[in-house]
DNA sequence: CATCGCCGTTAGGAAGCCGTGAAGGTGCCT
DNA sequence: AGGCACCTTCACGGCTTCCTAACGGCGATG
């Protein structure tokens, strides 16, 4: 479950707020003062902090910095402010996006959701495991059962795209272009040859792959 | 260099926004039209788009709709108007951000940053839950309890749009020009098979549908 | 009750897409 | 020059997807 933070001193909204959440399957959790709210931030699991930026102890963006020190939590910053200048301290202190005060609750749940899928897969620094794979991009070493195995560059380009949007659909054109460059070119079938290739390498039954799932008419996609 | 794609049909902001952005060390692209931008991103290497809702060839989701088949880029949204359904919709539809024209070059500035920032640490899924069912338009993923269920592409356009327009209903005129396109034709049966066809993918009996539903003589809704 | 219009369902052929092996080309190293 | 690793191209067979056609169910209408 996704729990989000709400910060406001505001109690009447604040209650508003924890109805509509519940009731779209958020966990949530409510803070009245920028102290409060650093301490639940760092109590509890949160994916999504909403912030008012009007709060009686602390400034705002001071809020920002306290949890910027220890999470990248996404945060969405609430302000009766229209004033441009706040918007921008307020982004470039780390906030992620914006709503002026007032707002609609669709818009709010939208910009939450939008929030949310972009924080939702983290950038991986160390190996990631996919049955008897593991996979380290940064590091550009593949094992399959303990035993490495060696890629060229361009198998490396369509692994490592394939594995940051893992599980995700990527499609034949995204493929191409980001592998290829952004030339066009007639022929296709090298994005074949190449995914054969690599199930040859990476798969144990290349006729029936586990991990680089074809998506007729579409693309690819990895499956861990 | 970071490149950004400006779109937008007013020649005059388009000039401004090139030299400011120049000046920041962008490198710039522009389009007037929607067509023109799509080609531009298909043509170079885009790491941020910005996009005027009202152009004068397509409508402004439409090119969202378009840059989301083959790049997962964020796109910053701008617009006249200041209707929050207007905003919903272009999020929902794949935008990463909103500004409300006229807008402070500072504050576009401070987008941009945030958007490129996220893009840079940050792949993105955002899922709808209605039931049983989570579908994720972006990664092309729905589960069925839990269990992944395969798509083909037409399934997916269908399944979309009528996501997109949940709780509305989607006409049948509107479902077969979105899908197949502008071209009349004789026989409108495949509507009911591919309706057919998502049914038994995804309902539970599919005999009395609880997601998807069918208004007799006018078309379909997807009811979450 | 017969008819009509609309919808759901199934099946099968056509078209397009995908996997695979093989061959030719290029640049690099020995 | 020769060998090697890698990239690109091509052709063919198999599989997926799309579209059409046909039929039966259901409700409205006369």
């Amino acid at each position: 479950m996704t729990a989000v933070l709400v910060v406001d001193d505001d109690t009447q909204l604040l209650r508003a707020l924890r109805i509509h959440l519940a009731a779209r399957g958020y966990e949530v959790h409510t803070a009245v003062t920028g102290k409060a709210a650093v301490r639940a931030a760092e109590e509890h699991e949160i994916d999504v902090v909403v912030l008012d930026l009007g709060l009686p102890d602390l400034d705002g963006t001071e809020v920002i910095t306290a949890l910027r020190a220890f999470t990248t939590v996404p945060i969405i910053v609430l302000s009766a402010r229209a004033d441009s200048g706040d918007k921008v301290r307020a982004l470039d202190r780390g906030a992620d996006d914006y709503v002026i005060k007032p707002f609609g609750v669709d818009e709010l749940m939208a910009r939450l959701r939008a929030a949310v899928r972009r924080a939702a897969t983290t950038p991986e620094n160390g190996a990631i495991d996919a049955g008897e794979l593991s996979i380290d991009l940064a590091a550009k070493i593949v094992r399959r059962s303990g035993d490495e195995v060696h890629l060229t560059p361009t198998e490396w380009s369509l692994l490592d795209l394939l594995v940051r949007n893992r599980g995700r659909l990527v499609g034949r054109k995204q493929l191409l272009r980001e592998i290829w460059g952004p030339v066009e070119r007639k022929e296709t079938s090298y994005l074949r040859v190449y995914m054969a290739q690599l199930r040859r390498k990476l798969e144990r039954d290349p006729a029936h792959p586990e991990h680089l799932i074809t998506e007729a008419g579409m693309g690819y996609r990895f499956r861990a």
